[in-house]
DNA sequence: GGAGGCCACCCAAACGATTGGGTAAGGAGT
DNA sequence: ACTCCTTACCCAATCGTTTGGGTGGCCTCC
């Protein structure tokens, strides 16, 4: 009679010792060296043994009996805004494929984009005593890296940078530029920008980027042209008709920081009657799948997130180790799609709106 | 001198009964029964100084320790096909909300919805000693579920269910009638569908709704009007291909069994000169996000998936008190909007391919 | 043939919390 | 005055691993 639902009572290393006869401690000294011989722990022959029996028993360290011994856990912590967020999804994937790698496991949390639920959640992370964070949500001038830094806790930023932390991001800024290069090149002089989040280096950076550039080639944009909003489809909805219901012309061409934003703002512009990439240009941010599939594909910029989640884990940990690490910041790639391959001098300047 | 990047040594039991003076078992028992004090343990006033010093130090229970010693963890594995799937990652959010709820943390892994992946990734759960899992990517036939039952591990299956296992899952089949019920209202009576990949229960449960529901009413589906394909854009947009291609006239109506693939198959229809909601009715299911925003708004079944998620935890939690439950399927609701609105009758029944 | 040096192990103390069983002091009951 | 009960604690084993430090026995070397 065993407990309801529970069972499997777990081999354990003494059970191994106990049936070769050897001490618990050799045992474990043996199958702790994977490949040599732990300093002379054990003969050829009995590490043998111990392997071959180990294996037919289908032993596996108790984690927490370990951890518990040497105060660390192989386990990371990831809090991200939402999951639901594919971008953010999609670099969890690349952490949870490096950790594995290097024999970490992961968990995430949502932290929702609020303060107050990210500091909760990085203390049942810490409480859960995690090696390390991976901070995937981190608002400018926040204080919390402060407080963990204060407190020892490693960790880095992922997704998002904050100046003097270490953060796997994409170079947002060159990608900004890219798309400023992209649209002054078809001719467009009247751009307007869904620059995201205000607390998020994400948007900031992509539109810093593309005014710094758009500023070198002699165009302008106008500060009302620069609609913060969410980092989704509602959000660019929202400040599709926000732009449209601005006094004066309709620009020619809009940049959105996130390809969400972006379908969010097509919708807009298409209820207006405007015919997306013909009326009117859209550039999106991420190159998500969906950007190449959608009726009207997006021209978007590739930003390698799975691989920013990778490097997140490599850097943390660096960082775990007590080393110095600097902040990487990969390259982003322009994808030209339907939705900006009409040129802009050809566009319609003048819309009736309404 | 403290060892590099890692620090702040944690209080323990040990450190909060040496300050009181007292022992270490009465201040776990104190502290380990919020409300009373414990039996006896303690006086009202010895219970009361010990909270107060806990608190004002900060203590937290070394979870590894509490893990070795009680045989459980208060986490609880959780394994999806892979979290950048909108609709998986949002299922993910109700069950790290209820899990957080009654106090247990979640593990999350991808399979990619490999078996052999899910077998790994299950093995990996278990090692690190999880309480229980949520499967969100069971396979029709897979046998994992009869091996783990084996084992006596506690699991449950969410979003895909498998016959005489616990689940909790949107109710598909009533989701495939209400889209057949639609449908058939507005007039269309050739009809495809895009049926998702055929060991997921969700796309087969869909699919089987709306046939059934579909002959209930008179009309018929001819076989290769089903195609199977992958939930996402891509596999949706290869779908709507193939079925352009096919010979015959095009059908005025296409059931998606996923959001994605329905915007998938939106892009091909369009490629193929095809006005989506005029020449063409198009539905999807799970009314992610996405659906109103695009620029031509999908119907779409909707689906409760933060719910779905919270009820799987309910009933994991049942399932390793080793109590029977019940497979919960939620209730869709229609949502129809512009992809679907006009009527069959007066679509476009021979479109010239190419 | 004695010193020294491996080799192949064993011993035991941690790590932090839980928990079944004490036990001493004080009061109540008879 | 004796027993019996509470009250308010303490004791010690235990969970499974890790790890610094032994310790015999055998071999080698000069």
């Amino acid at each position: 009679m065993k407990a309801p639902g529970r069972g499997r009572a777990a081999v354990t290393l003494k059970d191994l010792a106990a049936e070769l006869g050897i001490h618990v401690s050799t045992v474990s000294r043996v199958l702790h060296s994977e490949t040599d011989v732990a300093r002379g722990a054990a003969s050829t022959e009995t590490a043998q043994r111990v392997r071959e029996l180990a294996k037919s028993r289908g032993y596996s360290p108790d984690p927490h009996a370990t951890s518990l011994r040497t105060r660390r856990t192989r386990a990371i912590g990831v809090i991200v805004p939402r999951l639901s967020d594919l971008v953010l999804a999609t670099m969890y994937e690349g952490v949870e494929e490096a950790a594995a790698e290097s024999n970490h496991s992961t968990f995430v949390m949502n932290s929702h984009d609020d303060l107050d639920e990210q500091r909760r959640k990085a203390e049942i992370m810490l409480a859960r005593r995690v090696d390390g964070l991976i901070l995937g949500d981190v608002h400018a001038g926040s204080n919390l890296v402060d407080d963990l830094t204060a407190r020892h806790v490693p960790f880095v930023l992922m997704n998002r940078r904050y100046p003097g932390f270490p953060s796997s991001t994409c170079d947002d800024t060159a990608g900004g530029r890219l798309v400023a290069d992209h649209l002054w090149d078809l001719g467009h002089r009247s751009v307007a920008i869904l620059a995201g989040e205000p607390y998020a280096s994400t948007g900031v950076d992509r539109t810093a980027g593309f005014v710094e550039r758009w500023h070198e080639l002699g165009g302008e944009v106008p500060g009302d042209r620069i609609l913060y909003c969410r980092f989704d489809t509602e959000g660019g909805r929202k400040a599709g008709d926000e732009l449209l219901a601005l006094k004066g012309d309709v620009p020619t061409a809009v940049f959105a920081v996130n390809d969400f934003a972006a379908i969010g703002a097509m919708g807009a512009f298409r209820a207006a009657g405007l015919v997306v990439g013909q009326d009117i240009a859209v550039v999106g941010f991420n190159d998500t799948s969906l950007a190449a599939q959608l009726p009207i594909p997006l021209t978007s910029v590739r930003s390698p997130m799975v691989e920013i989640g990778r490097t997140a884990v490599g850097m943390l940990r660096r960082v775990m180790n007590g080393e110095d690490v600097a902040s990487v910041r990969h390259a982003p790639e322009l994808v030209v799609r339907e939705s900006s391959e009409s040129a802009g001098v050809s566009a319609r300047r003048h819309v009736p709106t309404g």
